[in-house]
DNA sequence: TTGAAAGCGATACCAG
DNA sequence: CTGGTATCGCTTTCAA
């Protein structure tokens, strides 16, 4: 491991002040064109590059940001952290990764771990819904695919409640009246919003709100599969489904093809979230498209914002906007 | 944002010298009980945290290590990352990721930008085949997914000859004799090492290869798409395609989907990789597993051997076994 | 235009 | 056991 030359050893080697290396490498004026060349000339050669950890001592900014999220592998969470991540390289920010696996535990574990290691910000995508505005005191934070319940942060979320309401709409214009609905009520705010949007639709089209046909429990894919099964062995049972998240919708796939029916004949589907499944399936998936990237580019920008404005913005509230893919797993009734 | 308190703070408050702090915040002996209560408990009163930043400067590590990876939308590479972080964290390291997005300037960019940036060890898993033996001079480092070709870097991969070895040998087991292999050679050693193992396979059962039944090209879905469409309209079509990595089963996938040929009946398909699709298509598909997470916690728990290490081994190359799990896309013949 | 010196927040050695 | 102080690598007035 050669080790990195330090500004004294370029300093000396050119026998200048420190100072005089310091302005250059900050390409700062007040200093000769022959002096910059040759201190950016030895500079290289020695291999020096100034220690961001020294720098952030006396600046006081790391540009480094921090990304909380509850996993990787919900494909979801990725694409917001990927979009995260280049938005913020573009500006000149790193990005520091921690998950909390849906632990609140490790949520508060990370704010408390992040007070010390000197990042500039904070971007959230929540795993419980209890997060209090410990975080609004501590660094600039925002929150995305959830918003944070503490007062003035900032957040980008999806409109989880148009996206529902689109897709019972659809379902709806193909001719179906007998339409469930399986979502989660462990993703709190956004599970709910689904449910809302999916109500509003019905009864602004003045069909009548089933009970039986609302199946609100838990995410995983058990659990949808589990709330399929027992809305096609319904003595009425719904001629469409609308599965309010990924999992969801691949589990009541799944259970549609044990149960021999025929997706997209004898029971349409419209899914929330798009995803490789969804797009290559046989019969492919029509589904509620979400923006994903954009969560995370936009979470970057605004975070970014707020740590060079002079009068950062507070309490902002992004929601974007969600489109309905056609595809082949909706039949036209009638 | 309350700014946090610095060790002089604390300090000042109790009337006592930084050393003393220093001294509990570190948990070192040589402090009364009845000093170290007070500091901790100030401490906590004054919400102070050590700053990360300074203590890097004097003990020349950041608690901190850079991954690189091509992308996140990739299952294979977010699982491998979020195994990374949480082996990482479990030992006291933050992870930093950035991503290199298949371009090979933007690997060596990561690698000036790591030099300043004080990390204390490097995780690649590279996009491009030429990483020069740049990489080993500058800090440790640690090759994921793909061997790095400097000497003495550590790697861990995956055994990717054995994995296609045992998915031809599946096929031929199973009666298949025309036998085709759909392969990215985009993917430099993995990909080639793969087509070998198949390769082997066929010579050791005796089977002919046939030239054209080896397609070898881009690692798209595109490419897929196009080089499963090739292989069916042949004159003499192939029994059975083993598609060497997921996107390229998604492709065959939808090729034999689109030529309206059924699925592990007038054609057989073996994949590499498991994931969601091959999972819970219908039929399910058979594939060649591998530890994908294992990868992320052994790469994460080297790289700290490295550094906490008094004699760090160096050169060492792991290479992971896979499995094969069969499902319902192989029909037996005759 | 350049240099000297103070300071950032923390550690560690040396005294007492 | 506790305090003083040099030091880490760098920035930033303030003089020259």
């Amino acid at each position: 491991m050669k080790k990195t030359a330090t500004i004294k050893d370029v300093a000396k080697e050119l026998g200048i002040s420190v100072s005089t290396v310091s302005r250059v490498m900050n390409g700062l004026d007040r200093v000769s064109p022959a002096m910059r060349k040759k201190v950016l000339d030895t500079a290289r050669r020695l291999n020096y590059v100034p220690s961001l950890a020294a720098v952030s001592v006396v600046k006081k900014q790391t540009k480094l940001l921090a990304a909380l999220l509850p996993d990787l592998t919900t494909p979801l969470y990725a694409s917001i952290l990927e979009a995260f991540e280049e938005a913020a390289r573009i500006r000149g920010y790193h990005t520091l990764t921690v998950l909390s696996h849906g632990s609140h535990e490790e949520e508060m574990r990370f704010l408390d771990s992040m007070v010390g290691r000197s990042v500039d910000g904070l971007a959230i995508i929540p795993a419980s819904p209890a997060f209090s505005d410990y975080t609004a005191s501590l660094k600039p934070v925002v929150f995305i695919e959830r918003p944070g319940n503490g007062d003035g942060v900032d957040s980008v979320v999806v409109d989880n409640f148009r996206g529902a309401y689109l897709a019972a709409e659809h379902l709806i214009s193909r001719g179906h009246t007998k339409i469930a609905i399986i979502a989660s009520e462990r993703e709190f705010s956004s599970g709910h919003d689904r449910v809302l949007g999916f109500e509003q639709a019905l009864r602004i089209k003045n069909l009548r709100i089933r009970p039986q046909y609302i199946c609100v429990g838990g995410g995983t894919e058990k659990d949808g599969y589990a709330g399929a099964f027992r809305l096609m062995n319904l003595d009425d049972p719904p001629t469409a489904i609308f599965a309010a998240s990924e999992p969801l919708c691949r589990a009541a796939v799944a259970a549609i093809h044990d149960l021999k029916l025929r997706l997209g004949k004898d029971v349409s589907l419209v899914g929330f979230g798009d995803s490789d499944f969804a797009r290559t399936y046989s019969p492919a998936i029509t589904v509620v498209s979400r923006a994903t990237g954009d969560m995370g580019k936009i979470g970057a920008n605004m975070l970014i914002e707020k740590l060079t404005s002079l009068s950062p913005s507070v309490g902002q509230q992004v929601s974007l906007s969600v489109r309905l893919i056609i595809r082949e797993s909706v039949w036209t009734l009638g």
